[in-house]
DNA sequence: GTACTGTGTGTACAGTTGTTCACTAATGTG
DNA sequence: CACATTAGTGAACAACTGTACACACAGTAC
């Protein structure tokens, strides 16, 4: 008797180990604690096949990495094509952001949780993506021009204070319960309240200091 | 042949198993993945004497996090004391907590990576211990009337987006060797900025929005 | 069609894990 | 001093771990 052996597609397995990961990360699991045999087993799969498609679990965080970066790429496209009016910037922006953190909650799981994590590799995945997308909106806060007092690394400090706060935010987020509307509009106020002082910050950075 | 058996002092082991897992962190591993065996092998003990003092893990890291407040609380006071003139707070304050974070490096590892943990509850208490370190620093600020201006509440939430970016600079900190004098500067520098950016934004934030 | 390669399966094994149990020595209390 | 309590020990166990090996099948190249 034998186990349907289809092979449908080459790298199926790849996913479903990969997404078997996340799984175990959305269900409170630390990413850090999993071993082979329990992801290999959630994807319904034999241990052994987790070594055709990955060295190690580290390995497989490095590729989850990648993953989250299109997560955050496409996240940033939509809150750029959202940017309606200037006065309400933060607002949606901070909205975007709560809606794709809950629906890609285990993602961002795993991101929160890579920052501090074991693997020296991951952990400077996640900084760069996190880097990447800090330029990317020092770019589009230029474009807008509505910083054009500052320097360019004022500019960048700034837009890495801004990603730096609202990643932080994302923590708060992932730790309450995906339902509990209450709280989660007392982190989006506290979140846009943030943002609102660091720009009041950068609006008055050069009449006082440096 | 019998090993010694001195019991000098009743919880001698529960802090030798206690530094264990810090020196286990201070290596390099993540908390989440530690086991009872490996931590009462490093403290050099057998592996029941674990449950006279601890019930899992995740009860040792409880334990662990009731120490970090009293780290916390140390830094905080030796941050009042050196608090000489106002126009030097920031920097002071920061060089402190750079120096403690080194000082305690595998205190604030366990820190850092309990924010993003598996347990539940050690979540909750760093999160807690954060709280009440950016409460004690509202009451400092009240105190110094730097922020006259500011309601309670946003003199709160000023004092807690401050302690988020010293936070999240710790893992930069942790992240770099402790002898890379050049990059811990850069971190040094940098989260001068931040701090700064955000008091100016304090400074100026009646006058423009709320 | 035949051979090769890539990706899956099943079996196997030694090492490690958490936890239980019965035992023993030191300490504090009367 | 006797005695209960506490905090340590060592041996044992079943369950689980990572990894290795030989094998099977689908797809592609010749």
């Amino acid at each position: 008797m034998m186990a349907e052996r289809q092979r449908r597609k080459p790298g199926e397995t790849r996913e479903k180990l990969m997404s078997a990961a996340l799984t175990l990360v959305g269900k409170g699991r630390h990413f850090a604690s999993l071993g082979i045999r329990e992801v290999t087993r959630q994807a319904g799969v034999v241990p052994t096949s987790f070594y055709r498609n990955f060295r190690n679990m580290d390995d497989l965080g490095l590729q989850l990495v990648d993953e989250l970066g299109l997560v955050l790429r496409r996240m940033m496209r939509e809150a750029r094509e959202h940017v309606s009016q200037a006065d309400k910037l933060i607002e949606e922006s901070v909205d975007i952001f709560i809606s794709h953190a809950q629906a890609n909650r285990s993602f961002f799981l795993f991101m929160a949780q890579g920052l501090a994590g074991e693997s020296r590799a991951v952990q400077e995945g996640i900084r760069s993506e996190m880097r990447f997308f800090a330029s990317e909106l020092a770019n589009d806060l230029r474009r807008l021009r509505l910083v054009d007092h500052l320097s360019d690394s004022d500019l960048d400090m700034t837009s890495d204070l801004v990603v730096r706060s609202v990643a932080f935010s994302l923590t708060d987020l992932l730790g309450v319960s995906a339902g509990d509307d209450y709280q989660i509009d007392q982190i989006r106020k506290r979140t846009i309240r943030f943002l609102q002082l660091i720009f009041v910050g950068a609006a008055n950075w050069n009449s006082v200091s440096q």
